[in-house]
DNA sequence: TTATCTAGTAACTATCATAGTTACGTAATA
DNA sequence: TATTACGTAACTATGATAGTTACTAGATAA
């Protein structure tokens, strides 16, 4: 029926490319407002609205930035999210880091590599992957949240 | 019922990130045993099943591969797929680009920015997109098909 | 001429990632 | 104690991708 059930040599993946995602976006636009106001506690229901989406989506994605450290969320009367530190201090690599999606995706699935062709091909493909998303990195290092919005 | 109908401030999306997507691994694949038998015809049927995939498939990805001058393919008898050119004449970056997959999608629908912040925002974050997907290429341009299977 | 082989492509299905949504538990406070 | 807001599970809708079937067009061998 499927094909690749004929062949043992399991094919393997790399991707850069771009996936269909908001939550980049979502963040960094959060994250520039509350730059401009950093004393103001908003709402998920308030970003939410803002940026024209759900609450839960909200809390989902600034979960991450949570986990980070990036903000901080406060349950109940008068609570909500603010910025962790002064956003001066926050790049946007960390912000990437914090969303936790990787530039390379060298598929775990990578068996048998019969030929020595597709073990070279694999490792010479997988460095520079590993080069892109560096200066990729140190790009997005070098701009803070701050920086964004001016 | 959707939050986003009640915002006429559309959302701008930027994304990095990978994206579930073989034939970028697929194309790389076929193009690296090409190069190490250049004379060598060969169908998609063939390389389906050594990449474990479908004629079809590989048909769509070498598609794009022809149509951007790497590959020609040839019907009826004995026809089947070569290289173009020769490989020490073709980077990475020719196949990322007749993949015609782009880094960065700064989302068509930027409609209102209505605070200048969100202006001011998007424009930051897509020179830093140019700057990443500039330096992408440049990596990409400084090696050959040749190179990435020795 | 006819059979065979191969690319080109449309159309459909299956799978998966994502976002959106509802619902409810947990914690804080007025 | 009622209210507010996060945290999160569970479900649905949508869209991208790959896989598959089936067909057409073109090229060659017999």
């Amino acid at each position: 029926m499927q094909l690749h059930l004929l062949h043992e040599d399991d094919f393997f993946k790399w991707d850069i490319i771009l996936k269909k995602n908001s939550r980049l976006s979502l963040a960094l636009h959060t994250l520039a407002h509350m730059a401009n106001a950093p004393d103001k506690i908003r709402t998920s229901a308030d970003i939410a609205e803002h940026a024209g989406t759900n609450p839960v989506v909200v809390r989902r994605v600034l979960g991450h930035l949570r986990l980070a450290g990036l903000l901080v969320s406060e349950k109940g009367h008068a609570g909500g999210w603010r910025l962790a530190r002064s956003p001066d201090k926050i790049t946007l690599a960390d912000v990437y880091l914090a969303l936790d999606e990787s530039l390379i995706s060298s598929s775990d699935e990578v068996k048998s590599h019969n030929c020595s062709l597709e073990r070279a091909l694999h490792n010479r493909v997988a460095d520079i992957m590993s080069d892109i998303e560096e200066s990729l990195l140190d790009r997005l290092k070098a701009t803070t949240i701050v920086e964004i919005c001016e």
